[in-house]
DNA sequence: CGGCCGGTTTGATCTGGATCAATCAGGCGG
DNA sequence: CCGCCTGATTGATCCAGATCAAACCGGCCG
């Protein structure tokens, strides 16, 4: 059985930020000792299993939240139902930056999540006292912002096969990032999830994942891929 | 002849932040007199001639810019030349929120174009002394975030009419935002433009036009349209 | 251990939008 | 005022990916 994912599966987070094992890699880790336990005090540890929602698009944003563990997606839908998958959060994100006072998007949890939920009241007093906090949580939406302008490009040009391609080596590279070194590229969303990241259907997804696994870039394993061709797959991601 | 566009094209921006006929509207808003001087201080008054670069994507970024005149085009390239237009930028937005120390995309003017250009470092600098000013650019980067998910699910999972359509109303808010609420939306930028930030060919984005016209919703005239059905237009763009 | 059940794969066919190919229109220089 | 040049429109055909329709597969519960 594939493992879920988290920096480091082993060692539980039980609520003290001090032990938090993803603090490096959140907005968390522009704070200091004492910026830590005040953020401690405001913060509360949720935890959702599979498919629970942690808030709704549409829905008073009362609160930020900052993901430690498992994988979530966020999505926004169309009123007859279809649906665009506009990112996948990791352990160290942070799901917060809005620009009304209601969510923008939904999201909840592909396997079992556990996040720290703020007040957005309380967050955005924490702020005013710390400027650099702000400048990193600025960084954060930066690079969300980057990664949001790269999937246009690839919702608008982009192939059924590149779209593929791109994904698996970018999904790679983010769980990489997070300490995630492992042979087994790890898929713990649906292919319908995949195809509404991707803008495809999910049989577009299915068929060009087993045409790859024929032509050897890739093994189809239970709960993810491995990864034969990188080099083939950056090519296509690339071009 | 249609004017261009600015929020008060009978008087001219020239040089003195305090007379910035955007600045209300821009990251400057958050700006007092002090703030204000010093700011005009470090930032350069740059005009460019329709189609000349503000910069380009792989650059080193020494720049931020602030747009107070003119529509700009962002967009992105594949290695084989398919672009991805992924905004077009409007007197007030704000062009330097960026996770790397290169430009992500590239941006030249549509039309004629006037924008406040500062060193990247004097704006960092600039911006350490002001945290309120701070929490103005992560206000701005909020909203470019949900435009980007906004257009995200327009790209992936819209019909080429609803593109159409969600564009014309898109563009005619953000034209009503910067106080341009004349009867006929301009669209400066050409139709492989629009094209291009909608996923589509030029072709597709022609005979949807027309097909809008000879439906009567609205009328190409030149350098824009007349939107004469604009609940039809809004129910296309939601749904 | 067998029969669901939800997700996935595979196959056959269809179609929205792309591609290829002429016009067409209007601004501009001569 | 004419002819060109660039961008836009319109028409004919094509095809990548959608849709419709079965299997298939693995986990789980009785």
């Amino acid at each position: 059985m594939i493992r879920t994912i988290s920096p480091n599966p082993n060692r539980a987070n039980f609520g003290r930020c001090s032990a938090c094992t993803v603090r490096s890699l959140s907005v968390c880790g522009a704070l200091d000792q004492a910026d830590l336990s005040e953020f401690e005090r405001i913060a509360r540890h949720v935890h959702l299993a599979a498919n629970e929602a942690l808030f709704t698009a549409g829905q008073l944003a009362h609160s930020v939240h900052n993901l430690t563990a498992g994988v979530a997606r966020l999505y926004k839908l169309l009123p007859d139902g279809r649906r665009q998958v506009i990112g996948f959060a990791l352990p160290g994100d942070f799901l917060g930056v809005a620009p009304s006072d209601r969510y923008g998007f939904s999201a909840d949890a592909v396997d079992s999540v556990s996040a720290c939920r703020l007040s957005k009241e309380a967050f955005r007093h924490f702020i005013e006292q710390r400027p650099h906090f702000l400048v990193r949580i600025n960084e954060f939406a930066a690079r969300e912002l980057s990664l949001a302008q790269e999937q246009m490009l690839l919702l608008g040009r982009r192939t059924a096969e590149e779209k593929v391609a791109s994904f698996l080596v970018g999904w790679r590279r983010r769980l990489a990032h997070i300490g995630d070194e492992r042979q087994i590229i790890v898929l713990p969303m649906s292919r319908q999830d995949i195809a509404d990241y991707l803008g495809l259907t999910i049989e577009t997804v299915s068929r060009t994942l087993t045409r790859f696994e024929r032509e050897k870039m890739l093994i189809i394993v239970n709960g993810g891929v491995r990864l034969l061709d990188a080099a083939r797959a950056a090519a296509m991601a690339a071009a």
